[in-house]
Parts: C-alpha cells; structure tokens; sequence
DNA sequence: GTGAAAGCGCTAACAG
DNA sequence: CTGTTAGCGCTTTCAC
C-alpha cells in the first residue's frame, strides 16, 4: 500500500539505491537521473520513511526534552512553554523533531531518560533544570549519550549548557538603579549555596564597589524561594538598615518584599526576577528581569544538535544568554 | 557494539524470535525459558530497539501534538500546558511517546501534520484547536490518519473529539447565580458562530428559563473574545439594564467586564471562564469556571490511544469532560 | 555515476 | 511451544 523507495527507482529505471542517493543529495548523481527520480517522486508522492532510515543510519532526529512537572514551575511561569518554544524553533530548522516526557520527580526523569536512550528513540536529550548531585546528568554521563543542560550544573566538564549570565544580569541591575540614585541597596536571594544566587549575588556586589558604595552584610539576605522568606527578608531589613531600593533573585520574593513594604507603607524600588506573568499584576507593577527563556533554548538545541551533526568545530560547550530589564513602576522614581 | 536480540538468544539459547516473544511478551511461551531469555537479557543489559520495532510492526507508539503559537494563547493561559500534562499522563500510562510541534498558523500545522505522517513518525495526531473549516482536520481525514481533537469539531462525524459541556457549565453557573438571589443576569459573549458561545449562551438561557426567568435580548451581548469586547458589552449593559450579575465566556471578557463596573462603581456579579491564571489577581478575584484542561488532554490521548489499539470496542467517539466553578471574590455577595 | 547485495534490529508467518 | 525464513524500507560498501 504504501509507496516505496523500490516504486520510484522502477518508475523512474533506477536502482533503490540511486534513490536513496537523490533523497540524501548525494553530490555524484547525474543531474539527468536525479531529475527523473524526483519525477518519479512527484507522481507516486513518495514520502521517505523515516523509521527505516532511521534503522538504517541509526539516527533517529529526535531530540528528548525533559520537562519537572511541580506545579508552580509550569504553571506560574511561562519558562517551560518558552523553552519549548525556543527548542523548536531551531529543532525545525534542522528538520530534528521534538518528544518530551514529565518527571514527577527526579527519579522519574531518570527512568523516563533511561526509556528513551535504551530504546534508541532519541539522538539527544534536553534537560530543562538543574540539580545538585543531578542524577540526570549523572545517568546520561555514564552512559555517554549526548545531552545539554538549560542552566549552569556544578560539574560543567565535558558538558554542554546554556545559562543567562546571572553575574551581569544583576550588575546591570544594581548599576542602574545607582543611576538613578540610589545608593542604600538592599539584596533578597534564595538559597545561598545555588549557583544563581551567587552569581546574583556577586554582580550585586561588584555593581556597588565599583561605585564606591560600601557593601554590608545587613544589606544581603538570603533564604528560599518563597514569599514568604521575601516579607521576612524585608521585614527585618527595613527594621534595621534604610534601604531605598531592593533587587532580588526571583519575583516571588519580590512579592513578598513588596507586600512587607505595603505593610510598612515605604516606598521603595523592588526589582524581580524572571518576568514572571504576575509581575506585571502586582501593587505596583514589578520591574523585573526578563531572562529570555525562549534563547535558553533555542541555543540549547543548538548547541545538541551542532554536536549530533559534528559541527562543533569551535568547540562551543556553552551559551551565556543576556537578560533584560523590563521596568515598570516598582523602580520608577528616582531618588 | 550495542547488544541485540540475537546476543540473547545465543546466551540463552533460544532462537531470536523466541526472544522477540518474551518481549512481546506472547502468551505461548513456556515459564522455564521466559526466565533463561529473561536471565539473559539482565547480564546482557539488553534493551529492545524501539526504532528497530517500530519498523518490523509498522508501529512507532508515538503520537504528534500540534500546539498553536500565539503569543496569548500559550503565555497566558495554562490551558495547554495542562493539556500536555494530561496527554502525558494517559500516554506514558500506556507506553507512548509525544512529539510536539508548533505551527505558526494554520497553513504551518498543515505542514507540520503532513511532515509527521508522510514520514510515519507518528501513529496518530492530537489537535488542540479548531477552527472554522478547520485544514488540519480537513488534512487528516483525507490521507485518513487516527487523529483526535481537542473541542468540538463543527463536522463530527467519523471524528474523535473531546470537550466540555459548554451548556451544562454555563447552565449551573447561572442557576448558581439564581440561588444566591441575582434575577437581573447579563451574558457576554465571544464569537457569536461559535459553538462554545452558542452552547454557553444556550446553558444561560436554559437556566433562566427553568427558574421562570424572563429572557431578553438586552441582557445578551456578544462580540470578540477581547478585553475590549468585554468593556464596551458591559458599559452598555450597565447603561440599559440593571444586571446584578453578568456571565461571560472567556476570563479575558470578565476582565473588562470587571473594568467598566469599576469605571461606573457599580458592584456586579461576575464570572469568568477558563479560570486562568490573572483570574485570581483581578480586583475583586474573578471567579471563574476551571474547563478541567488536563483532563481534556488526558481523554484525547486515551481516545486516540485506544483506537489506535483496537479497544474501542464500545464505539466511543468523544469525552465530555466537566467544568469546575471557583468561586472567588466577584460572586461572593448575595442579592 | 550507478547497481547488487548485505544489513540495520526486530517481527511474523509458517512449519514442526 | 519453538525455530526457520522472510521481510519492514532504507543505506551503504563494493564493484563495475
């Protein structure tokens, strides 16, 4: 029922393999032939079969993108459906097609990961989070399957990856609320030991000594990712110090610095992370730093399939991709 | 390098179609050996080629999803992530693969449909949105590929489809309405040719009906599923009537719905629907009606899935799934 | 430039 | 119950 590569090559009085070479664009075929075979193409409307070309040079072009599946991640943030997105985006243009899977936890990925390297389904994976000791890199490490990570992990030998620049990112942010004259500076991070927040946190620091702003420990607090640890990060920060503006590392702790501030009717510039959708509902609306989602994966799957296709010639591992500052009101005045 | 069938069967001393019978795991085989190839396949680390089976069977137990990429559609609404969720669910529940692609329009997906099963990657397809005339479906139904659709096609026939129970939803959430004292019900509507709006408007005019109401064209508004729409039907409602509540069809209606009573200082009643995720920050909380997304993409891969595996027996061709009302601030007050 | 033949790893008759 | 024998549809040496 279904045509054939034989169907065309009889119709067209060539050999299988002669029209194998045409689809593959094999540069020594007369272009007499190859006109005739794609004639004979156009009239059966052949369509190549993937899964046996896939057998036959064991390349299947699919790529496996592991997705969390914890519910304020996918949900509250858009990051997930503009990393897939931006996944596609290059996937298509390298004609590499897309599975994805949900873990419901990190094991779960591990076992979903395993499922699609044992069985050969997938070229590649995409991992969309890291985490400490991650065990996803760990299994596809061991058993040297090729694979990219979206953020930066601990051990980043022999790995591919992509992350925003987190130390710019928020140098840039702190340098420019001193712009606007700011020079009581506050930071609220998540946890302390993550990569992120470091990196947050040291562009932080840097921003203020190179203005010559003293850097003080009361100005810096760090706990989870939570409202929660925002209200209570501000709450003691306004006790103790006079801050006139806040950055923090995610916008979930900006919403609780915000709600803290309200409490304690002061004024003062907050800046997020992540451009989450909320921010822009928020009393006032959040500066917030945009991350372009969307980049982080169009490179990762860049940087996966230049290695499938063995053009990372330049040896490329990784991508730093730029953030944006989207200012509304939250950092409007200036001092 | 890789170790297949034939390694098995030689350790275990069976023929390799006896060791695809244990994978298959075929009835007709005896304890005693499944344990020998079992035995085998665990000192070996075997594990099948799914590509390799794919081949053999002509089935590749994987489905293709076709995601719209509008910009709001996929940002603002969690609707299709929670569908992706859903789908996963029921597919990995069942051994099945999801390959994803975004189309930028109609045309796009067209291709992409074609791309997917011209090349047999797939087994069958997944839509999550209809259209008018829709090309997607048009597409499918003439190569006949398995497909299933997420809302109700305008032709059903011969077609899987999922959806809710647009007239019931709204249905209750009237009648709710009614029991906490509101007779003066306003509807505002999409797309008055679709048939959401149409099942929608027809719930609300059923429930009022049902409750000795007497229905006008006053209290009936329709236009586009915009903001904007949802203003300017509020604002002339509110000029003509005195509606003590007003139904909508879609949160981003309610939202200027909730607009133009806050201009007019006028305390209404309102509902939205899809529950997104602004909902809960409008000012008052929208209540909403939750469409129950996962579950909608959970019964579309289980729709297809069966098909594709012969179990329809029972001759199932679609899912009504049920709404949820969350109730929030907009419809906390009694009459 | 093009064809013949072997094979990718697995399944599915058909025997026995 | 199990083995033998052909393929599934395409690619890829290796000749010519």
């Amino acid at each position: 029922m279904p045509v054939t590569i034989k169907d065309v090559a009889s119709l067209a009085n060539v050999s299988p393999s002669t029209v194998s070479r045409v689809i593959a664009n094999s540069p020594k075929i007369s272009d007499n032939t190859k006109k005739k075979v794609y004639k004979a193409m156009n009239e059966l409307k052949y369509h190549p079969n993937a899964i046996a070309r896939s057998l036959a040079n064991r390349t299947t072009k699919t790529l496996g993108l592991v997705l969390p599946s914890t519910e304020e991640d996918i949900f509250v943030n858009p990051f997930f459906v503009q990393i897939m997105r931006g996944i596609s985006h290059y996937a298509q243009k390298k004609n590499y097609y897309i599975m994805y899977t949900y873990g419901k936890d990190e094991l779960d990925e591990v076992k979903h990961i395993e499922n699609l390297t044992n069985s050969r389904r997938v070229d590649g994976i995409i991992l969309t989070t890291v985490r400490e000791n991650d065990k996803c890199i760990g299994c596809l490490r061991e058993i040297d399957y090729p694979f990219v990570v979206i953020g930066r992990p601990e051990d980043i030998e022999n790995i591919l990856w992509v992350d925003n620049d987190n130390f710019h990112a928020m140098y840039r942010v702190v340098n420019h609320l001193i712009q606007k004259g700011h020079r009581r500076i506050g930071f609220i991070g998540g946890e302390s030991n993550l990569y992120v927040t470091q990196n947050r946190l040291e562009g932080y620091v840097k921003a203020l000594e190179n203005s010559g702003i003293n850097v003080s420990k009361d100005f810096i607090k760090t706990g989870e990712f939570t409202e929660e640890d925002g209200y209570t990060g501000m709450k003691s920060m306004l006790k103790s110090q006079q801050p006139t503006a806040v950055v923090t590392t995610d916008d979930i702790i900006a919403f609780g610095a915000i709600k803290a501030c309200k409490e304690d009717s002061k004024d003062i510039a907050i800046v997020g992370f992540n451009n989450t959708l909320l921010s822009e509902y928020q009393q006032p609306k959040l500066s917030s730093v945009d991350i372009n989602a969307e980049k982080l994966g169009y490179f990762a799957a860049k940087l996966l399939i230049d290695k499938l296709e063995n053009n990372n010639k330049n040896g490329i591992s990784n991508y730093m991709i730029d953030t944006n500052l989207i200012e509304r009101e939250s950092t409007k005045l200036k001092v």
